[in-house]
DNA sequence: TTGCGTTGCGTACAATTGTACGCATATCAT
DNA sequence: ATGATATGCGTACAATTGTACGCAACGCAA
C-alpha cells in the first residue's frame, strides 16, 4: 500500500498552526495562520479536511463547531519532510543543509550557543559508538529507519 | 516584477544533477538521476524544459544534442527553498531546523568536527550583531563573505 | 541502404494543490 | 422575531506537477 502521503506546502502549513494552538476550530487556525499570510476562510478549511483526509488530523463536532486535533507529531512529519528536501537537494546528506543554515546568516548569536551545547551532547553521546547506535540525550526516540 | 517561481520537488531533483555534472544532456541527468530514482528519460526532458521555462537554466543545440547549463547558483535556489520550508514549517526561525537535523543523527562524528568549526567562525564574525555591543573574542578570523 | 536506437520537440493527461463559491443552518444582537 | 454573521459541507475549477506518448529527424552498425 501506498505509504502516507506527503503533505503539500500549504498543508504543513496549517498542521503547524494545529501543532501550535492544540486542538482547534477553523477559526482559530484561520486567524492564527492569517495574521501572517494572506489566506481565506475556506482554504484553511479545506487544507484541515484534506489534513484529515490523509490522516494527519482528527475532528470531531463539538455542538455546532468542528475541532480540529492534530494526530500525528510534528517530529515525524517534519522528519519525512526534510528527509525527502534532504534527499532531493543534497542526496541525502544533512550536513550541506546544516551548513547552508549556519552560514547564510540565519542563526543569530544567541543560538550559537546553544548550538554548541547540541554538538556537545552529541559528540560525547557517539564517543566510541557503531555507526548507526547513535542515542540523543534527552529524547527518547527510535532510530532512524530505511523507509519505502 | 514577479518574483521566481519555486522549483517543484522533482525539478529540483534535476537542477541538482545539473549543478552536480555542470553542462549537460538530456541523457547524462538522466543517467544521474536514474541512478537513484526511478524516472523516465522523457520525463527528465520535461523537466529540462520547465528549468529553462522558469529560468533556472539555459540551453543551446551543440549539433543535434540540446545542452543544458544551469543559469542559477545553487546557493540562491537552496536559500530560497529551505528558507520557504523554514517559514512554513517553523514561522521563520531556522533553528528548529537546525536542532531537528542535528539531534535526528543525520550528522556523523566526522561532521560534528566540521560543525564545530564553523560555528566558531560564525561566532567571531558575529559579534557585532547589534549596535553598541562590539565584544570581539576570537583571533582574526576569516570574514564571512556577504554573499547573496 | 536499411534498420535500429537516440534525441528533440510538441502535446497530452491524470493527480495534486491552491483557492474559493454557495447554500443550508445555527447563533447572536437588537 | 429578524436580520446580520459565522460555520459546516459539498463542490468547483484553474494552476502546477508528475509522467509520458508519438513522431520526425538523425547517426551508426550491418
Amino acid at each position: 500500500m501506498k505509504k502516507s502521503q506527503a503533505l503539500s506546502k500549504g498543508e504543513l502549513e496549517i498542521a503547524r498552526a494545529l501543532w501550535d494552538i492544540g486542538p482547534a476550530t477553523v477559526r482559530q487556525i484561520y486567524d492564527q495562520t492569517s495574521a501572517t499570510r494572506d489566506i481565506d476562510f475556506a482554504t484553511v478549511q479545506t487544507y484541515l479536511r484534506r489534513l484529515e483526509l490523509k490522516g494527519y488530523a482528527s475532528s470531531k463536532l463539538a455542538g455546532r463547531l468542528r475541532i480540529y486535533s492534530a494526530k500525528t507529531k510534528p517530529q515525524a512529519v517534519i522528519r519525512d519532510t526534510v528527509d525527502d528536501l534532504v534527499q532531493r537537494l543534497f542526496g541525502g546528506s544533512a550536513m550541506p543543509l546544516v551548513r547552508h543554515l549556519i552560514e547564510d546568516g540565519d542563526i543569530s548569536r544567541q543560538e550559537i550557543a546553544e548550538l554548541r551545547k547540541l554538538i556537545d551532547d552529541l559528540e560525547s553521546s557517539k564517543t566510541d559508538d557503531f555507526p548507526g547506535a547513535a542515542k540523543v540525550s534527552g529524547g527518547g526516540k527510535s532510530p532512524k529507519e530505511p523507509k519505502s
